[in-house]
DNA sequence: GTTAGCACTCTCCGGCGCGGAGTGCTAAGA
DNA sequence: TCTTAGCACTCCGCGCCGGAGAGTGCTAAC
């Protein structure tokens, strides 16, 4: 579509661009990258260019930006790969490999070294639970109607709700329920804890209504809220970005962000084919974040996808980095993770 | 030391620039305000209340602004006392109180409740254990050398570590320990288990460096982390605030607030003495808060303090609001968490 | 097809003047 | 002696203006 020359013009103004916040005329770009050709000359190309809607021009007489059109084709055919130096490898290595503790904890450093590393808002959705492994029930009783609900799941999972009961509960009753349940689902998958797996065993137990409630918080409850949990980092990082600037506009954006239910939805958009996802500014199906692009890819437990984690920032986004560093830390949180499971 | 007509002006003053935020002068303040004066007479009041320095210019021929003497004056003497309305009082109800789940939920709604009514950003210091009841330790290995250590306090408080030891350990050596660990403490309260309490185990166990790292985590390793945590809710409320139009203001304050350790201290600071605490502008220990006021009071389970709380905002605050609101969110929360001990 | 030259446009920024708000001082009144 | 009206003065904020700078599009020559 794009001759050569164009090409090298969008790459090298994009480039420029990113790095500057400001828009790039003809004889800046012809002085800082040698393209061999005069302003003039650049000048048509700018013009062609945003013709064909590439670029556009904040006011007549200043430089060109790249417009959304631009960015996804910089993005998909003309930026330089990037490569993690032995700073960001080591940082992954120290911070999130080496940390050998529970899952969440892994992940919520993926989430803040994500951040540290590209200077933008990172994103990181909690796992899915369903590829992890059952391990242990435990059931306590804080008093006659309440009792805590502990679950142990493979690789070093933690997670605890309580249950409410409306006729009493003693000690012996949640011994009871909890080791039927565990004898019955040790070293099964998440997913594949079903209503039929749990059958026959309810007339076992003495106390039938906490058998229900635990087998409901263990069939559905308690992934529930745990797929909303959304880990947010360097949400400041975003007040340094020139765009920004405008208090206002900050302001808007961070309480957005604040909502964590918007950025599940938009990790969840971007986590329906694997691999990593750019959305570029008007691509994203959010509305507020119009301005905003967010890369990001899914991270993974053994073969499965169990959750997603990205970086937000201005449309005038350092890609090629970004790109690179959610691609490794990704990877790398899925072999760490792997890692983690019982036997490796 | 004020005469009486000065005390009413250094209040009248103090009321409209918070509500204002811009420098009073004498003219508004005598139509606003029916002091019964001129406004003449109203600015030889405030000339000499500057010069005893309880007011100052940001130039000459601007209106007053309180000094941080002032508001101290204001706090200590001359502010309305702020009692909670119907709306404040059913939240507090519905999101505290409301709550009888896990401790820590609890506390963490009462710091996003004061943040919402405040309008300020809000900290919550997460309670001490040293006042809670153990109930329950269970110890459920993930692999050969690491065990996740969970352990239920009595106000509705679960905690889990991963433990790590050289020695390979099994399924039943940690029920072995576990279940001596449980015999001996069920019921101790958690601020007296020490090395003496669980001494003369330790040989009965099949595996001592098992039960000695727990017995760590038990003394003290549990607390250490956890005392520093810091609940931060409605950080962007500060945004809001005119004194943070100034965006690398806002932005210092924010990277200050995400430092949690700083909280931590000034908390630390607060609950000292029991009661309420209103730290002003100067007074505060951190320099980078010197344009910050904080209130804060203690929470207690039982009659042993825990905790703290706490809102944090530019010096000109609605101190009458904050004190009452931290108050009434503080007294509620303490009753709550007494709700929440077996038996009640 | 490329490029030098040129006229034109638009933003940014410092200087200027003005209106408004507020002060301190003085002198007259209670 | 305290209060107050009057007044001159100060300083901020704002809109206006003009020039410098950056960049463009067009034209004509190479």
């Amino acid at each position: 579509m794009l001759d050569e020359r164009k090409r090298r013009v969008l790459q090298a103004l994009t480039d420029d661009y990113i790095q500057t916040a400001e828009p790039v005329g003809s004889r800046n770009l012809a002085r800082k990258y040698n393209l061999g050709v005069s302003p003039a000359t650049i000048r048509n190309e700018m013009a062609d260019l945003e013709e064909e809607g590439y670029l556009h021009q904040p006011h007549t007489s200043a430089g060109r930006i790249p417009s959304d059109k631009g960015y996804r084709y910089y993005v998909d055919e003309l930026m330089a790969r990037w490569e993690p130096g032995p700073a960001e490898r080591s940082a992954v290595y120290r911070e999130v490999v080496a940390v050998r503790r529970a899952m969440e904890e892994m992940i919520h450093e993926a989430a803040r070294l994500l951040a540290r590393h590209t200077q933008y808002a990172s994103v990181v959705a909690a796992p899915r639970l369903e590829a992890s492994v059952f391990r242990r029930l435990d059931l306590v009783p804080l008093d006659e109607t309440r009792v805590v609900a502990i679950v142990v799941a493979d690789p070093g999972f933690v997670q605890h709700r309580i249950v409410e009961v409306v006729r009493p509960v003693t000690q012996d009753q949640c011994d009871i329920v909890a080791d039927r349940l565990n004898r019955r689902l040790f070293g099964v998958r998440y997913g594949d804890i079903g209503r039929d797996l749990l059958s026959g065993i309810k007339d076992e137990v003495g106390h039938p209504e906490l058998y229900d409630a635990v087998a409901d918080l263990l069939t559905s409850g308690l992934g529930d809220r745990e797929t909303d949990k959304v880990y947010l980092e360097g949400t400041l990082n975003i007040l340094s970005q020139p765009e920004f600037r405008d208090i206002e506009r900050a302001r808007s954006l961070l309480a957005l962000l604040e909502a964590r239910d918007i950025l599940t939805q938009v990790l969840n958009h971007a986590s329906r084919h694997s691999g990593t996802t750019v959305i570029i500014g008007q691509e994203n199906p959010v509305p507020a974040l119009r301005e905003c692009s967010v890369v990001s890819a899914t991270y993974r437990l053994g073969d499965e996808v169990i959750g997603a984690l990205g970086v937000l920032g201005p449309t005038r986004m350092d890609y090629s980095k970004a790109v690179g560093m959610v691609q490794y830390v990704a990877n790398h949180l899925s072999e760490a993770l792997m890692g983690l499971v019982r036997g490796h």
